[in-house]
RNA sequence: GGUCCAGUGGUGGAACUGGUAUACACGCAGCACUUAAAAUGCUGUGCCCAAAAGGUAUGUGGGUUCGAUUCCCACCUGGACCACCA
């Protein structure tokens, strides 16, 4: 009988009581860090789908254990943030105390799974000693310029009250409750991780072990596009207008000239433009139409001209009329572009409605695609360009740019999609931001000695919507003296973003209780990097990038030894409901993972989550799925009952290429073919017990077969490992090595193909030669039948596997 | 619109560098055990054909090859990310 409920309390007790899974820095063992992304613990705890990357980095890390290294294999928690703060003002609790009830309660659901985590190094991104490195890290980026004030118009949820970055925003809305964003100037610290976007992006090139498809997503967020800036001057003033441009080849065809609505030289140029109140009324109009809606790419442009405005092109001296007009950003390049209609889809579509001159000098093979129909917008050879005529494209950008640089009339310019990082939030859950205002010395830090700067008591946690944090309201906690001349300060009372804490957490798992540095440089030599990291696709352009960004900071103060922090990394497909859907609360699809622990035992919840599919891919949970898991796992221990083992010849051979085939499929996570890899040894073994009393293996031979299954499967294994009377735990054996000629099949079957079709299969010598297999062949029935009458045109044999005969 | 990924039985999926398509598991059907059911065991299970033989099948159409789920081209469908980024 199996009893999965007593087997497992018993094991998770023994490790625990034993500190088996204890890590100690020990320098005559290879180290392997292996980890994974940290959860957020809410208030619901967590559903099946949560463990299935955990499970999979836990057998991971009890491999690489069993194969003598010294791994590392933390666990913790990621604490601030909105969701828990809102959990808290719904419920009037103190997020401090329902954060520490959710932890509870997600380590609780943890540890049923038979984690090896080692829990003396937990890290909690809310805990004071912890968010004090947090701060403190803060500071060194603004001592050296990276953190600034701005007053930028930034996104803004009406609903959650609070500034965001563009990466919390999803289609527009805020990604957490849904609200559309406005645009607000505000008061806002703002890190410059463009300082860094060359870096984040090249040095992806150095992370082979890294699933292309998240770079790729880091590439198109990074969004980096050359081009050129020239400056258009307004004719009859000193005003200039400078525009951004990656086709600087067809500035020969620019009939006009876009502002964004935003743009300040609109405001500058108020007393020259003719028509100021149709201007005034378009930018007022603007202001009412929701962000997502202007940038949709579905909408119609729309425009007004600035009438008594022209700009003049550098190249011809030609005078271009201005517009304003929707379809340019203000937040991109220089909020100003020129506008070739020809060449560019918008600018014609936009020149079409408007009824605006369009002109072409792109050609190609001496014809000017789609003339008058649409634009045209690829490389080409240049004409009515003046001396650029006849050049190419790529040719007449170089010498066109060469030329601005030598008039001072514009430069070469790279431009990023990504923005730098709105860091402050006006909401109370969140590390405080060290910083004090001083009338007098005007922004102050905290000093060093000071931190962690605690997050006060509060009275009440709502946000309070006017750009100011809830800390604004607790005067004894503002009011404070400026640390460098001693007079009356305030603190500021923005908190950091939810993303903070998780942007160097790794970094503390390697000294967690270390109150003197964020971490020792000998310890985090010999565990840095993460070797493998593990975690959901959805962080591929939020916590991916900034902790990237974060590390090469740290990198570059010489914290952290490494320029990236992370070796390999892989995503985990989510599981979705039985109905296809998320799992979530509204659609009722929520399996809970105690139930299916309770019922079918962890072991089982751990092979099936692992044999469902590919680790990568997202798949529907299906709990008959389970019990097929659960009678793999009793026909374990069935076999572990018999006493008398008869080794056979045949068994042997295929445990080896299991061994070899499990080992191989842990180190590429292809979890599910190791699982089906030992359920056909279990099946056969079971097949010849079914024919003999005796187990067809040896003792030793079954002793290994427990031991690929250990990491999958670790409460049982280490069960039938100790019933085997063996003193210390399995996780403490070496794991199995194959013997390649064991491998080797003495015979195989050879398959025989007439004209590619199988038409027979011999049991013949694994090594036979193509004569032999060719003269056995052609006296089969099956293969006689095919060749009657037929002429032999060629005969192709592969060794091992099969001969083809050819006939005409 | 751009970039990337994927389409294989009733279902989840397997097939290593082109070489027996459908491993493993679920489900289903039949049989055994049982008064009966559950559990368990055995057998079968892509489609056409009574069976054998054979034919046919990996989204669709074409190509390369002795041989294609795998490589190439076009298309269809679905998903992920980005998107008026100049």
């Amino acid at each position: 009988m199996y009893n999965h409920q007593a087997i497992e309390k018993k094991w998770q007790a023994h490790w625990q009581k034993t500190n088996l899974y204890l890590t100690e820095e020990d320098k005559n063992k290879p180290k392997y860090y292996i980890l994974d992304m940290f959860p957020y613990p809410s208030g619901a705890g967590l559903h099946v789908g949560h463990p299935k990357g955990y499970i999979a980095t836990d057998i991971f890390a009890r491999m690489r254990r069993m194969q003598g290294y010294n791994v590392l294999h933390p666990m913790g928690f990621d604490a601030f943030g909105l969701p828990a703060e809102n959990y808290a003002i719904k419920n009037k609790v103190n997020p401090k105390v329902s954060v520490a009830e959710s932890v509870a309660h997600f380590k609780e659901q943890l540890e049923i799974l038979g984690f090896s985590y080692d829990w003396e190094r937990e890290v909690n991104t809310t805990d004071p000693s912890y968010y004090k490195w947090t701060q403190w890290i803060f500071l060194k980026m603004w001592e050296k310029g990276l953190a600034f004030e701005s007053n930028e118009p930034i996104n803004w949820c009406p609903s959650c009250k609070t500034g965001l970055a563009n990466e919390d925003l999803e289609d527009g809305k805020c990604e957490r409750c849904g609200s559309e964003i406005e645009q607000k100037p505000m008061r806002q610290w703002v890190l410059k991780i463009t300082d860094y976007a060359e870096r984040l992006l090249n040095d992806l090139d150095k992370l082979p072990d890294w699933e292309e498809s998240i770079k790729e997503m880091q590439r198109n967020w990074i969004g980096r596009s050359e081009g050129a800036e020239a400056i258009f001057k307004i004719a009859g003033t000193d005003a200039k207008a400078t525009i951004f441009t990656t086709r600087m080849d067809t500035i020969f065809g620019c009939t006009y000239l876009v502002l964004a609505p935003e743009n300040e030289l609109v405001l500058d140029l108020q007393d020259k433009i003719t028509n100021w109140p149709e201007v005034e009324e378009y930018i007022e109009s603007l202001k009412n139409i929701p962000e997502i809606e202007r940038t949709s790419a579905s909408k119609e442009k729309t425009g007004v001209k600035l009438k008594g405005i022209k700009a003049i092109n550098p190249f011809n001296n030609e005078e271009v009329e201005v517009f304003i007009a929707d379809y340019v950003l203000n937040s991109y390049g220089t909020g100003a572009v020129m506008a070739v209609p020809a060449h560019d889809e918008r600018d014609y579509e936009f020149a079409k409605k408007y009824g605006l001159r369009i002109k072409s000098v792109i050609s190609i093979n001496n014809e000017i695609p789609f003339e008058g129909k649409a634009a045209f917008t690829d490389d080409g050879i240049l004409f009515h360009s003046e001396e650029y005529n006849e050049l190419s494209s790529g040719e007449a950008r170089k010498k066109m740019i060469a030329w601005l640089e030598i008039n001072k009339l514009g430069a070469k310019k790279i431009n990023y999609r990504l923005k730098d990082w709105v860091f402050s939030r006006q909401r109370y859950w969140g590390e405080p931001i060290p910083l004090i205002h001083c009338n007098k010395c005007k922004v102050v830090a905290v000093p060093e000695e000071e931190l962690p700067l605690k997050l006060p008591e509060v009275e009440s946690y709502e946000p309070t919507g006017t750009g100011e944090s809830p800390l604004a309201d607790i005067s004894e906690w503002v009011n404070t003296t400026c640390p460098k001349c001693g007079g009356a300060a305030k603190r500021e009372t923005n908190t950091m973003p939810q993303w903070a804490g998780s942007c160097w957490y790794y970094l503390r798992y390697i000294d967690n209780k270390n109150d003197n540095s964020l971490v020792d440089p000998k310890k985090e030599k010999y565990w840095s990097p993460v070797d493998f990291y593990v975690g959901g696709a959805e962080h591929a352009t939020r916590h991916l990038i900034y902790a990237r960004f974060w590390h090469k900071f740290l990198y570059d103060i010489g914290i952290a030894s490494h320029e990236e922090p992370f070796i390999k990394l892989k995503h985990v497909g989510l599981i979705m409901g039985e109905d296809g859907r998320k799992m979530s609360k509204r659609w009722g699809n929520v399996v809970n993972p105690d139930e299916v622990v309770h019922k079918s035992g962890a072991d089982a919840m751990r092979v099936y989550e692992m044999f469902m599919g590919p680790f990568e891919q997202a798949c529907s949970w299906n709990t008959n799925g389970v019990i097929g898991a659960r009678k793999f796992l009793e026909k374990v221990l069935l076999f572990s009952e018999i006493s008398n083992y008869q080794e056979d010849k045949k068994i042997t051979s295929l445990l080896h290429k299991t061994i070899k085939k499990v080992t191989a499929d842990i180190e590429d996570f292809r979890l599910n073919t190791a699982v089906s890899a030992m359920m056909i040894l279990a099946n056969e073994v079971a097949d010849y017990k079914a024919k003999e009393s005796a187990l067809p293996i040896s003792k030793d031979n079954f002793l290994n077969f427990i031991k690929i299954l250990a990491p999958f499967a670790p409460h049982l294994t280490e069960e039938i490992w100790e019933k085997q009377e063996n003193k210390n735990s399995i996780f403490l054996s070496a794991w199995p090595t194959w013997d390649e000629v064991l491998i080797k099949d003495e015979t195989i079957n050879l398959i025989i193909q007439v004209n590619g079709k199988l038409r027979a299969s011999l049991e013949v010598a694994a090594d036979i030669s193509a004569e032999a297999a060719y003269s056995l062949a052609i006296i089969q029935d099956n293969v006689k039948k095919w060749l009657e009458d037929k002429e032999v045109v060629k005969k192709i044999f592969v060794s091992g596997k099969l001969l083809n005969i050819v006939i005409k």
